[in-house]
DNA sequence: GGGCGTGTCAAACATCTGTTTGAAATAGGT
DNA sequence: ACCTATTTCAAACAGATGTTTGACACGCCC
């Protein structure tokens, strides 16, 4: 299974009559099977049961799953964008960006539906990476870390680009990720744990005020240690 | 490719020619290939080779892959706990034992070295489980899980089996556990990380800062509900 | 109706992966 | 040296997976 590299057939172009069936049939199929399984334990046979279109109609319309697979990330960026936004304004308070924050990221990972498909595409090629990973880091990634940087920053007093703003965005961000990415565990170690929306919520809220009462902290450190100097 | 189910080949028993050689080359590339690959990604001839031994073997001393990889956990497993040991001492101080687990958690994600492929088995089988997740919740994470929240209930002075206990404890890890499994994506969004001993320990060290600052926090306001009360 | 382009299909193909097989080599004991 | 058990080996095998192929169907235009 090569994933790159070799030259590929020429993916059919747009046409009208495409967007009206096959080919989105494929898209949501894909969206849905990468989303949950990654990209290389997704077969091009499951995402075509679930299209109920025949396995080469894959090859006719995409190239080959690596293509697929791309075009599903930008397919799916919109909405998952659109309904979890990831925002800084300078202007702002601090703190209710920071629970917003935690809030849209929770539920882009946790949420029932499309709409998070995103969020999980996301986060399962963080911790199985493909070659699109730098394109990936490049498009959405890295912009999203500056957000968080700044968000973070404006919360710790220090600029975005210092390490204790970097060290703090990480431990934020690994709080909300570790609840999808090790969820198997997470449920076996603790029986009973619910995914609605409205347990999901808190779950982002108790991060938000875990990392909330940690930055506060900090954010007083760093000043008595200047006062100090 | 079957992971179980299928009635298998009895590995050939212990004997004491077996421990000289080519057993053990076997199950020391396994963990090396199965910590950085993780389960279905490692392939037999990848681990035969850097074992320089005959692709039949595996299924000659072990049976088949799958057997392989669950020896490979029992393998290394005393290695990796002695190495980096955790646990808790009812009559000790909360704060330096939360530094400690903290300290031994992260190194065994992130050591360099033989000592530290269990606690990267077991991260990585957390992110892509098999179905021996089921075997080894029981036999390690449950355990390490119960004494995690016991370290953690220390600090925030709230009973193990409460629900923020819980929720303090999956934050903690969540952190540690992000930088080695999203390291690909940490490395890129954060040119320049290194990996050294010293700095995974200063990475450690401000996780536990971090989480210490919410936790006297989180300790706080619980003191304070219950006064209200 | 015919020609051309597009889309679909079943079968075949190519590759990869884990496993099996049977012969040969090796090790250990008498 | 011989016998038996164990170990190793190369080749073959079986199954899974992604891709290709060529025929056919369909739609549109002249």
């Amino acid at each position: 299974m090569k994933t790159a590299a070799k030259p590929r057939r020429r993916a059919a172009p747009r046409h009208p009559a495409h967007d009206a069936g096959t080919r989105d049939r494929i898209l949501e199929a894909a969206g849905e099977v990468f989303a949950a399984e990654g990209f290389r334990r997704a077969t091009v046979r499951e995402i075509c049961a679930r299209a109920k279109v025949n396995i080469a109609a894959i090859n006719y319309h995409f190239g080959d799953k690596y293509e697929l697979y791309r075009e599903v990330f930008s397919h799916f960026a919109r909405a998952g964008i659109e309904q979890y936004p990831v925002t800084f304004d300078p202007g702002g308070k601090p703190e209710p960006q920071l629970r917003a924050f935690c809030r849209n990221f929770t539920r882009r990972l946790l949420d029932p539906g499309r709409p998070a498909w995103h969020g999980r595409l996301i986060a399962r090629e963080m911790v199985e990476p493909t070659p699109l990973l730098d394109e990936i880091v490049k498009s959405f990634m890295r912009p999203q870390w500056e957000t968080i940087l700044r968000i973070v920053a404006a919360n710790v007093g220090a600029p975005p680009g210092s390490e204790l703003a970097r060290r703090c965005a990480t431990s934020l961000i690994g709080q909300m990720l570790f609840q999808h990415n090790c969820r198997a565990v997470i449920d076996r170690v603790q029986p009973g744990q619910e995914y609605t929306p409205e347990e999901n919520d808190r779950r982002a809220a108790f991060v938000a005020e875990f990392s909330l009462a940690a930055l506060r902290a900090l954010r007083g450190a760093a000043k008595r240690k200047a006062v100090a100097r």
